[in-house]
DNA sequence: TACGATAGGGCAATCGTTTGTTCACGACAA
DNA sequence: TTGTCGTGAACAAACGATTGCCCTATCGTA
């Protein structure tokens, strides 16, 4: 029942399309000031908005980006999400948000609904290295841009950080810190970020003379409860490790509840190094040493991304990496230590 | 450049309504099995998806919901979210994400935008108690439900809980354990969930012929730093409280902080409850004491309230309501009382 | 006076579907 | 042979906007 381009112009006694040019402010056509006068005042007192859907059939183009991710009650992509927001708000854009927990059969029922809405792009944050979706939407030649995470199928556009750099760095710092029987709380390998890290892990320990033992590397997948098995599972070894590396903050929060079931001290019985910087990743006690990654730009450059995609008409395959950096907390150091801390951590570099 | 039905008509040799027809599987009108036999081999080869838009034109629906929050980053909305997204799904509806970080202008804003894009519905989890905004949502007619916050301006379709009730009860279990000088970290008391929680909060002191002193009542918002602030005044004070209840857990965690840097033990020196039961309440050290509301049920209610109306083309100010119930942990008692506690929580009702 | 320029606004096609109605044709009964 | 009925498919009018093009006054100028 709202109002229609058609019936204001019977009111006004015009053509649908003098008040379609008045609205949009048509700079190929002048109005005449009483007409477009007597036209203005019928807007405001109907409040007339434009249906945005048959705008949209019209223009071919919806005003709308989609996100997609695995679990917004994950705090990292709650601030991804916030980033990806503010990059898309000033063009008028809004964002539509799917959940995929991980599926890859809900990510493509997703993705499918998606296309046929004519979202003017995608955002995918739940990619896997062989991710035929991804092909798929590369193929459907719409507008997207991958986050954090990458696909082998090929090269996409895509927003991130240097994950074999950031996962060395929090490994040097542990090595740094004397500690020599490291574990690592893996992600799972069907994602780059899981494989990423784990190979910048190992790289610190060899360039270091030391071991990466396959035992000290298990499996947790990127949230709390993995977090928690896999630190169970290497303090359950006849000789545990006296630092570990999580593939994320919320791994690292998982073995932060095992050492506290297990009566051990962080990070006198236990040193912990997370990754991404979670808001969370400071207020735990002590606080978390961690990786920082910038989540909010990994959002607001994503939409930045799809934005100049939509205007080019074209996929670029443009990668915008930031270089992560080290940020020290309680948990790997005693207070004093933590005060004298050198922030080691690179700069951080532009695209 | 998708495929249209104009196209896979002139490929099949029939008009566009036959195709139609097929796709839908328009009971009102039977093809011919060879002619439906040779469109439906042209729509698997093409992959054909109807064009939503065009679609959503013809049959004003969109599928889409739109939920307006203040923050997404707030453990809070993420669950609600989750519970929302649960509920719209199976019935083929995504969900299109707005934060207001707590402005009007900003949700008006958001609000102008979705009712042009013609959402088939809205679910706002930001109101005010004044909220033009939702009088203005009525007046569209447009199908929505308030959750957590209502308005007084009217009545509206609502999910929810008894804020007066949770904070009764957690008021109560504060005295019951021995506290007198009880402080309240204060929501705004521009919004309903603030008003009413110090209202219970009052009604418990008094009830147990207490005073609720107005300066031990500190305004302290709904997040973390509005709940530092607080904290700080009230135990600036000549006779600081001896335990506080907070009005959501976020605050909760900002007294936390305060407690941890003053040096005060939780909860020997400051009791703390809290308020919504969110994943991060269990987690704190020690275990924050809450009143449990069902927050993903609210969104997935709210949700399910939103598709009968779309359902019925009426809006029915419908109210669902939660009994809160109380979690006790260890931020209001010793560890031996935790485990000795009776969970005196009221039953939980359905609507 | 006649002609061209210009301003102001109407016309109609189009975007991709949906769906009530009409139409052509063959079968069948009267 | 004519009328009726059923089948299978085409027709066309929406849905609500946008926009290139055309039309008609009116004005200025030669």
């Amino acid at each position: 029942m709202p109002t229609t381009l058609k019936e204001l112009a019977a009111r006004a006694k015009v053509h649908p399309s003098t008040v379609s040019r008045v609205v949009n402010q048509d700079p190929s056509l002048r109005i005449g000031p009483t007409t477009r006068a007597r036209i203005e005042a019928l807007l405001r007192e109907t409040e007339y908005r434009p249906n945005g859907v048959a705008r949209g059939l019209k223009l071919r183009q919806t005003l709308v980006l989609a996100v997609v991710i695995p679990d917004i009650t994950n705090p990292f992509f709650g601030a991804l999400f916030r980033g990806i927001e503010d990059g898309a708000a000033p063009r008028g854009y809004q964002v539509l948000l799917c959940n995929t927990d991980g599926s890859p059969d809900r990510q493509r029922a997703h993705l499918h609904s998606l296309i046929a809405r004519r979202v003017d792009g995608v955002i995918l944050a739940s990619s896997f290295l062989k991710d035929q979706a991804v092909r798929w939407l590369r193929h459907q030649r719409i507008p997207y841009a991958l986050v954090n995470r990458f696909s082998d199928e090929g090269l996409d556009p895509f927003v991130g950080s240097d994950d074999v750099i950031g996962a060395r760095l929090a490994t040097q710092h542990l090595i740094s810190s004397g500690h020599v029987r490291i574990g690592h709380l893996a992600g799972q390998s069907t994602v780059s970020t899981g494989v990423l890290r784990r190979r910048g892990f190992q790289m610190a320990m060899v360039e270091s003379r030391l071991r990466a033992e396959p035992e000290l590397q298990a499996e947790a997948g990127f949230v709390e409860d993995g977090g928690m098995r896999a630190t169970e599972r290497l303090m359950a070894l006849q000789e545990p490790p006296t630092a570990v590396f999580a593939v994320t903050d919320m791994v690292a929060v998982g073995a932060y509840g095992v050492a506290r079931r297990l009566g051990l001290r962080v990070p006198e019985d236990l040193a912990i190094v997370g990754y991404n910087d979670i808001p969370l990743a400071g207020r735990l006690i002590p606080g978390l040493t961690t990786v920082h990654v910038p989540i909010h730009e990994f959002g607001s450059a994503a939409a930045r991304l799809v934005l100049e995609q939509i205007d080019s008409g074209q996929v670029t395959p443009k990668r915008v990496v930031y270089a992560p950096q080290l940020v020290i907390r309680g948990s790997t150091a005693s207070g004093a230590e933590v005060l004298n801390a050198v922030n080691v951590a690179s700069r951080g570099i532009g695209e």
